[in-house]
DNA sequence: CGGCTTTGACCTGCGC
DNA sequence: GCGCAGGTCAAAGCCG
């Protein structure tokens, strides 16, 4: 489809904005003639197109909302399954505390953190083979280990920010979703973020970059509030709010990298505009009042 | 030249 | 004590 090159959606754009001010003026002036019943017929279709995309997304969304539940609690049930030692550094099965603190997004990134360890797992490319996770601190990689029960090579990183810093990560793929980084973080800094970037447009997925110089474009796939020198910075409102942030901006990510929803989102949002002109301009023209798309 | 990754060797803890 | 597996070290090489 043409249109869908010329395409652009900005997700950040003022949700007070009156759409009709979005679409120029242009349609506010159509002419009441014959003609115009036909583009009022096509913009009938339009819209009912618009509420069939809009149920459709509203059952695509709801599904992955399950999906995505699904997944991280056969990620709980498999780290307890393989966890050799009880006292590992998950607290899955804490006896005082049986729901371990998880920040859920609607399921893409769910973390666990405990008292000094953390794990994030973040979603990449399946043909992306590295294992990097770019979490705006800066780490270097001081050893890799094929592990039993996981063919794929575990990354061990140091922070390299402070030379005394005792925190560290390691990176592995998860063994039955390779599209799933699992990083495990611990310790503490002993220095302030110097630098929380704020990921990019597109952001679900971790660098492919194999040296550690930053790939410019590429995501941070964790909030900074995941790791524990920002979750213990910051106030508990704060940190919520930041996550809160990171979370709908990778929603808001993952949602326009996908070609059917941006498209399916053009046609609602243009059903929407043509809904507010007709509505406004021909209140003696029975055209149907339900709003098509609403987010 | 400095900082980073790579990778084989070494260390350590745990189970048998 | 031995073997195994995970974790760490450090020399070598690469790259900007």
């Amino acid at each position: 489809m043409e249109e869908d090159s010329n395409l652009t959606i900005d997700l950040n754009s003022n949700p007070d904005q009156n759409p009709n001010e979005i679409s120029g003026g242009e349609l506010k002036s159509l002419p009441k003639n014959n003609q115009d019943y036909e583009l009022v017929e096509e913009l009938c279709r339009v819209k009912s197109e618009n509420k069939r995309l809009t149920n459709l997304l509203t059952i695509v969304s709801t599904n992955l909302c399950e999906i995505n539940k699904q997944m991280q609690y056969e990620e709980e049930e498999l780290s307890r399954t393989r966890k050799r030692k009880a006292d590992d550094i998950i607290n899955y099965q804490n006896p005082q505390n049986n729901s371990p603190d998880h920040i859920m997004c609607s399921g893409d990134v769910p973390n666990v953190i405990k008292s000094n360890t953390s794990i994030v797992y973040v979603r990449i490319d399946p043909s992306d083979f590295s294992l990097v996770v770019k979490d705006g601190y800066q780490w270097r990689k001081y050893g890799q280990k094929v592990t039993r029960d996981n063919p794929s090579p575990r990354a061990y990183y140091k922070c390299s920010f402070a030379p005394a810093c005792p925190a560290k990560k390691k990176v592995q793929r998860s063994v039955d979703d390779p599209s799933l980084l699992v990083a495990t973080y611990e310790g503490q800094h002993h220095h302030h973020h110097h630098h929380c970037r704020p990921a990019p447009a597109d952001t679900s997925v971790a660098s492919p970059s194999g040296r550690g110089a930053p790939s410019p474009g590429w995501p941070t796939p964790v909030p900074c509030s995941a790791s524990d020198e920002c979750s213990k910075s910051q106030s508990g409102s704060e940190q919520s709010n930041e996550i809160h942030q990171f979370l709908v901006e990778k929603m808001a990510s993952s949602l326009t990298r996908n070609h059917s929803f941006t498209t399916a989102l053009a046609a609602a949002i243009t059903g929407r505009i043509f809904d507010e002109v007709i509505s406004s301009e021909s209140s003696d023209i029975n055209v149907s009042n339900s709003r098509g798309f609403s987010m």
